[in-house]
DNA sequence: TTGACAGGTTACCAATCGTTAACTATATTT
DNA sequence: AAATATAGTTAACGATTGGTAACCTGTCAA
């Protein structure tokens, strides 16, 4: 009987590291949320910090296969409204996604514990954002769509607003209408200050 | 002898809470780094909970009396070089501060215990941010000094990469020479942007 | 039919947690 | 000088933690 034990756990460690962190969270709870006993975990897993370390490999796998590609694969926009268009997708996904979201916080919290989950939060929150960017910006810079201006600035300028309303959003859900709104706005706003309007 | 350990306590319990955590933290290696006790401490604080919640109180006074103060006391710049000059202080101040840099830490961490928390944490890293600026860039607008565009956008256009960097400083502090630069570097930007050259 | 095994259980372990009690030494007050 | 308050100690408490051992039970292959 069910074979997808292993999978059910991950999924409840993954919801109580997010929240708690790794030293506030302890196995009997994960594992009465699943209605089984404790003991039991250890028939999947050899310890909590084997727990731990596959949550973060979903996390990682999960971010690589689906954020990362879909980063990769995003097409450099011909048009200033092909761009909100897109990016307003891709903020509404980033935003509200739950694995995403989780991901997020998790490493949020614990960003502090050693040096390497530090570098990762960087990674994540700011380079792969702003490399992403880069790679659109310069083609639309080119293109006569944006102003001819310092492209890391920019994307720096372009991707912290948005973060930031994200966390907003992490640390308050209640505010996830108002924050998206907010997101959206901005990137309105960016092609109002940024954008060269055809003529 | 030593009639302040009630307050070195509070200084290691500042470290300790700031970078493991509330329930990554315990009273032995407290009391260790004190070289005194653990029961010792029972002398000064009624339980763990108390010396938390008197670290935030240390926090939240230091934040009111020296980060929103000298935000009231700031200067409506006359000139855009006077602007710079004067963020490019107070970023310094907040980036590197330790006081600072231990309760944001702090907030950061713990920032989805609860709601009382994650409103703390909104408000201290986003609106307290985006109103003291928004106090400032309206009359450097009604002056001719910046363009004349949203003022929230406007605001959260200038704080929250800056935040971002003092963030990526928090967690990786070998970078804060990088950060601090590039900080500098994006008022400047922001500047050539937003700014209206004096003819 | 039997045997292995996967996936649970109960019961327990040692370590660690926050916390308290009883005691001691040192100042301070009366 | 005696009494008291302060600030520390040692030793222990009960609760909780991550982890283990022994046992049970259904499934499935030999």
């Amino acid at each position: 009987m069910s074979g997808n034990t292993k999978e059910r756990i991950l999924e409840v460690a993954l919801d109580m590291f997010s929240q708690y962190g790794y030293a506030g969270t302890n196995l009997r709870e994960i594992a009465a949320e699943l209605g089984i006993t404790k003991a039991a975990l250890y028939k999947h897993y050899k310890s909590k910090e084997d727990i731990w370390n596959s949550t973060m490999d979903v996390f990682d796998d999960y971010y690589k296969k689906n954020a990362l590609k879909s980063g990769k694969e995003m097409k450099i926009p011909s048009t200033l409204e092909e761009f909100k268009a897109q990016e307003k997708t891709v903020i509404k996904v980033i935003m509200t996604n739950p694995m995403i979201r989780k991901g997020r916080r998790l490493l949020t919290i614990e960003q502090f514990r050693d040096e390497k989950t530090a570098a990762t939060a960087t990674n994540r929150f700011i380079t792969t954002n702003v490399e992403r960017l880069k790679l659109i910006f310069a083609p639309m810079i080119k293109n006569g769509l944006l102003i001819d201006t310092d492209i890391d600035m920019l994307a720096l300028a372009y991707a912290t607003p948005i973060s930031a309303l994200i966390q907003m959003c992490d640390r308050e859900p209640q505010k996830q209408e108002l924050t998206l709104k907010r997101a959206e706005e901005f990137v309105d706003y960016f092609i109002s200050i940024y954008g060269i309007k055809r003529t």
